[in-house]
DNA sequence: CCTCCTCGTGGAATCGATTACACGAAGGAT
DNA sequence: ATCCTTCGTGTAATCGATTCCACGAGGAGG
């Protein structure tokens, strides 16, 4: 492969000048320019990525470290970083971390060794030690979606807050009472957050979350299978199952089908996270849905400031209820707070 | 960040030692190596990879440009990639083509810039004049799923001739006669492939394709909703629609749903590419499913075997048909190919 | 006509690793 | 005792870019 010794030569000039030529250096005669860019067309050349980081210290590559490729939210959020990325002239590399910490702390490890210039997280558990030495070193980081409390990074994310009492509203509306939930990871800020909303929104109600009602599950659909058999199998089964992610959801619906049971008719469901096939299901799935293009859009830029020497600001952005059938009948005008409905 | 000559000062050695010691050259005394490694732990030093590349000319890293990572197969796929790789010692770069030639092209050449030991590609076209340079310059390459004919490149891929053979059986014996495809774009070869196979499937039961059964589609869900539209406005429309991926199918599900007709029973539905969700649409969806874990590590596989100066062979490996309810009642005994009953 | 800038250019240092080569010490064979 | 390996180590070249500094030419100003 060519390299700028080989573009001098042909031009007849010094390797300064190439590369003077290369990045739009101003003083560079007009003759020079023309004939550099005639080699480097006679070449093929094109610029070694590798070379030009050792010497200038950046790699304009960020790295993502998400915690499993295969969950359509992640998916969605991986995208919409790549494309805002892309647009800011940086490239992506992602590390799909599975929701295992070791294999976070393995990817956090290569993307460091690349020495990207910048780091967006999405942590699995309490942080990987080389994730929080970098963070303290001062390698630019932002945690999206779940963050780790007590360290000094922006958190982009969003609040489910208010839909989750709306979710909890429509609920009420529909005759349930006897509400459980599939939990994430208590490792996770959004595996413990997504319980604290519905229990304080269940309180408003004056019902109460026994454990017996709180399933552990991990973000896995392997796990929602697991945790609704478990609600399936006590005295008092719950009349609805709030999922805290989508792939749990998907366990849940294989649960209750094996079963032989029928959503929303013997058990209602809820998940967390919208994703379009949720319009497609058996029956369509009411959801609580993130602005997920947005929050990648925004962590990219809080990352990218942080490069650049700019502040990086966290941002919170809301999350909103999509009613459709799994619940029951659609909440109608009586509902006690305003709900969308899906136009789907 | 501390370089490797921070860590031969702290250890009082020259970097030489320090390099044989991170290497595990066998000349180094015992006593060099412990304090190189004392230093290398009081320092936190990690070798930067950039340096590293530059010198040793390779970047032990894999790029792998897919068509969509929103597609759940491509997702898939990139996982199954990923995972064998770092088995291997390789990281995956993934560039995300979007069906977009140009942004295809783009990411060929970035991560040709970044200097790749090898490249994986699911061409979205004909074939970027960059990545084809590339090819005939010898850059180690491998195509998956799809692939661009008269390349000197190995191919892994699975094929559905069989698959669609028995799904054609199937239909037949439920009684469809009037069968119609939404095709991807002739400039990949799974979009002609899919449409060759079916036909001369149907033509085996005396049968034939007209084209205004043949709706040109581009892969993603709004072709499907689009072309469905047209099959559904046809003064005969169709009886079954066969989507060539798992997108189309969902847009198809979202045009028949907007006409309030039902899937089987108004007209049946079935996909090429079986995804989890399949099994919990309204209606399961009967749909022809790949091998895609096999496929990423048997690509993984050729590619690090061309790599490493070996041969690196193609594989093609079969698809089956699995059956669910979205093309009428399940197929019995008397179907004239075996067909395997999914057990979901 | 001399001086001082400005401009275009090239030489060479540099980034952080790997590795060929040289060299001294130690040990074995003769 | 001498020679030859073998072993452990250090010096320096190298990968392909960027960039500081010096230098010569040419134009402007006095």
């Amino acid at each position: 492969m060519a390299s700028i010794k080989d573009v001098a030569a042909e031009a007849g000039v010094s390797v300064a000048t190439v590369s003077r030529v290369l990045n739009g250096h101003p003083s560079v005669s007009a003759d020079a320019r023309t004939r550099v860019l005639a080699a480097v067309d006679a070449l093929g050349y094109r610029p070694n990525a590798v070379a030009r980081s050792l010497r200038t210290d950046q790699t304009r590559t960020l790295g993502l470290v998400i915690s499993d490729v295969m969950n359509p939210y992640f998916t969605e959020l991986a995208r919409s970083v790549e494309e805002e990325a892309r647009a800011l002239g940086y490239s992506v590399i992602i590390g799909n971390a599975d929701e295992r910490p070791d294999l976070q702390d393995h990817h956090v490890t290569t993307l460091l060794d690349r020495r990207i210039d910048g780091l967006l997280v999405s942590p699995t558990d309490g942080g990987s030690p080389r994730m929080l030495d970098a963070a303290r070193a001062g390698t630019p980081m932002v945690f999206v979606d779940r963050w780790i409390p007590g360290v000094d990074v922006p958190v982009v994310r969003s609040d489910g807050r208010e839909a989750v009492r709306d979710l909890v509203a429509h609920l009420h509306g529909l005759g349930h009472r006897r509400l459980a939930i599939i939990a994430g990871p208590a490792a996770t800020t959004t595996g413990r957050e997504r319980v604290d909303a519905f229990r304080e929104a269940l309180g408003a109600y004056g019902l109460d979350l026994p454990d017996a009602y709180i399933g552990q599950g991990d973000f896995q659909a392997d796990s929602g299978r697991r945790v609704t058999e478990g609600f399936l199998d006590l005295p008092r089964p719950p009349e609805v199952v709030f999922a805290a992610d989508n792939l749990m959801a998907l366990g849940a619906l294989d649960a209750v089908r094996a079963r032989g049971l029928r959503v929303p008719e013997d058990i209602a469901l809820a998940a967390f996270d919208d994703i379009r096939w949720f319009v497609h299901t058996d029956p369509p799935v009411t959801a609580i849905a993130q602005p997920t293009g947005d929050l990648g859009r925004a962590a990219v830029h809080a990352l990218v400031d942080r490069i650049e020497g700019r502040p990086g600001e966290s941002v919170t952005l809301p999350a909103r209820l999509v009613v459709r059938r799994s619940c029951g009948e659609p909440a109608t005008a009586q509902s006690p707070s305003p709900v969308r409905r899906s136009t789907s």
